[in-house]
DNA sequence: TCACTTCGTCGAAACGAATCGACGAAACGA
DNA sequence: TCGTTTCGTCGATTCGTTTCGACGAAGTGA
């Protein structure tokens, strides 16, 4: 292995000179900094990771904490984990995966070992465990998704963060009611709005829960003029049977928003068995998928904003680790909400 | 930060003896053990990763090379990088990721500092360059796919892999195979095989170019009975007007096995813009999806052996860390080619 | 010319754990 | 009783960096 030591035997100088050409941390002279730089790459040098860790306590390293694999898994989780891979590398960081799996010991290993700098934590839930334990082992991190459950709006109507750990997420309630709002701008009266699946609102994973808060809102909002049902978050194996019952009666909607996103085959599956054409008889309206994915067919949506939100919580931890590196606060870099987005919404119009 | 030496002195040992405790490599007493287990568990230490890692030059961690996120994800990734990750904890591996952004450069980055003990690449193509480059690093490695081109099979009918690299993948040229032959078995006479996005066809990947070669080699086989339409690999917007055109003439075939995963939903939208009926009209037959999603409906198919692929992976890349370690060949450690499996046969059944 | 900066570089001391050689004490056989 | 082995523990060194204090050589002003 090729060291720094080598590097200065060969470049005529101390080592400690090379560690200040490759950190910056003092000047060095034109004339030193070309003769380093000269043996570095005769001699094909790389710095040992590990020692610079161990002298600067700084590992470069973010812990991302994935989501369950397995049943559990959604199509949206491994590009979170790339895009913010990629985020994360634009500001010199690496990141290591940890799985639900490991769950919170796992968070305390990695911080116990002192293997990343920060965490970011996927997949939050209201009140999640993850983000006391975090505190307490006073690890920077930012969240993709918030742990506060939704409350009320201020004056502004804007939603009151204050006190919530960092975090970085589409504003789920917004869209919902983005979509059930639209849809019935466009003319459809019977309106239907399809949660996520019956485990990630018992999980109380935050879109899910934001999701049936916005409908709530809307069925209230648009009470007056349109009927909006709010069907139960469903399980796996009963979604299909339900849909067929739902979309077999005739007073069925002719909208339905569907947050549920990877039940959206099922439901065109469902709306063919029925005889539904759509967008002619059933307009469709998934929320939260994948950019570019339209499942098939053109379907007015809300994308989730996958690298917005990784970008901005990205940015929220390396805030945090350098507040912390100050002795400031690394839990009051803020947040960023971001405003759900209407595609394709000339789709929407009713019959 | 509590270290060695804090535990050793509330035991009243030297620190060395600490050292022997954790790592076993010499006899301790049990009054002994005891004495510094609890001053472990008093002050709560955790070993410094960074400095176990210098002294040792072990990382126990493992490199995975990603894919592109963007355009190009797959939602197969993700479930691969999870269970990659649990599979490698099992080991008492650690994961770091590197994606498809960073390329051939990140790799020699991650070899260069040290910063894992092997790697696995993803998503691998024909001649994948990655291969050539860790063998010069001298990192030891498993790839998930190989990086051979399909080749003609030996006397007992098993292709020859010898001086290929470590890698576990689904059979895919026996996969596509067995889908058509059992489709024909089934008393289908018109059959069609749609193959991977033409992206990746182009970039030879192992699956694509490999279910192609399956493909062919079943169409040569069934040439007396039954003809095989293989059709173009298709660019992702031109999908549908193909299905559409496929579909619509009289001549359409009655199966079509898929192995353009993402495409799937786009099949059934085509087949329902025709008029036809799945599976009464048109046997759809999906090759390598994600275990559990059946598209929204009942599908025979042949899905993707996350869990077999990931652990099999895994196993390859730490005995390979361990050849390597011994001075032995690494890339001696063989590979795992998976028999695939068709699901829900009874539903291949002709109209 | 002399005191005094400023600049560039050097040597040495960490960082925390693994590991080697050494060394006392107990156990053993003769 | 004495030498010899075995066992358990210790001290010291090492891994490859970062970083601090120090120190000559130039540069500055009086």
């Amino acid at each position: 292995m090729v060291t720094m030591k080598d590097v200065a035997s060969r470049a005529g100088v101390a080592q400690s000179t090379v560690s200040y050409v490759l950190t910056g941390s003092r000047r060095i002279s034109e004339r030193t900094r070309l003769a380093v730089e000269e043996a570095i790459a005769e001699l094909g040098y790389h710095p040992s990771v590990s020692a610079r860790t161990l002298r600067s306590a700084r590992t470069q390293v973010l812990a991302l904490a994935l989501p369950r694999g397995g049943d559990g898994y959604r199509p949206t989780d491994g590009r979170f984990a790339i895009e913010v891979c990629d985020a994360a590398r634009a500001h010199g960081y690496d990141v290591l995966m940890l799985t639900e799996r490991e769950g919170v010991p796992g968070l305390r290993r990695m911080a116990g070992g002192g293997q990343a700098d920060g965490a970011i934590l996927m997949a939050v839930a209201v009140d999640d465990p993850r983000v006391a334990v975090l505190r307490e082992l006073g690890l920077p991190f930012a969240l993709l998704g918030t742990e506060r459950a939704p409350g009320g709006r201020g004056a502004d109507g804007a939603e009151d963060f204050s006190g919530a750990a960092p975090f970085a997420d589409l504003d789920w309630a917004a869209a919902v009611e983005l979509a059930l709002t639209a849809a019935a701008g466009a003319g459809h009266t019977g309106l239907a709005y399809l949660p996520c699946a019956a485990e990630e609102v018992a999980g109380r994973k935050g879109y899910a829960v934001r999701g049936l808060a916005g409908a709530g809102a809307a069925a209230e909002r648009l009470a007056g003029s349109t009927r909006v049902r709010l069907l139960e978050p469903p399980a796996p194996d009963a979604l299909y049977e339900e849909l067929l019952a739902l979309l077999g009666d005739p007073r069925r909607p002719t909208a339905l928003a569907v947050q549920h996103v990877v039940g959206v085959p099922t439901v065109l599956a469902a709306a063919e068995a029925c005889g539904l054409r759509v967008p002619e008889d059933l307009c469709v309206l998934p929320i939260g998928m994948l950019p570019g994915d339209t499942a098939g067919r053109p379907l007015p949506r809300i994308e989730l904003p996958v690298t917005e939100m990784t970008t901005a919580v990205t940015e929220l931890v390396v805030a945090a680790i350098a507040a912390h590196g100050a002795g400031e606060d690394p839990g009051a870099v803020g947040h960023r909400l971001i405003r759900p987005a209407l595609l394709d919404a000339q789709l929407l119009h009713a019959g």
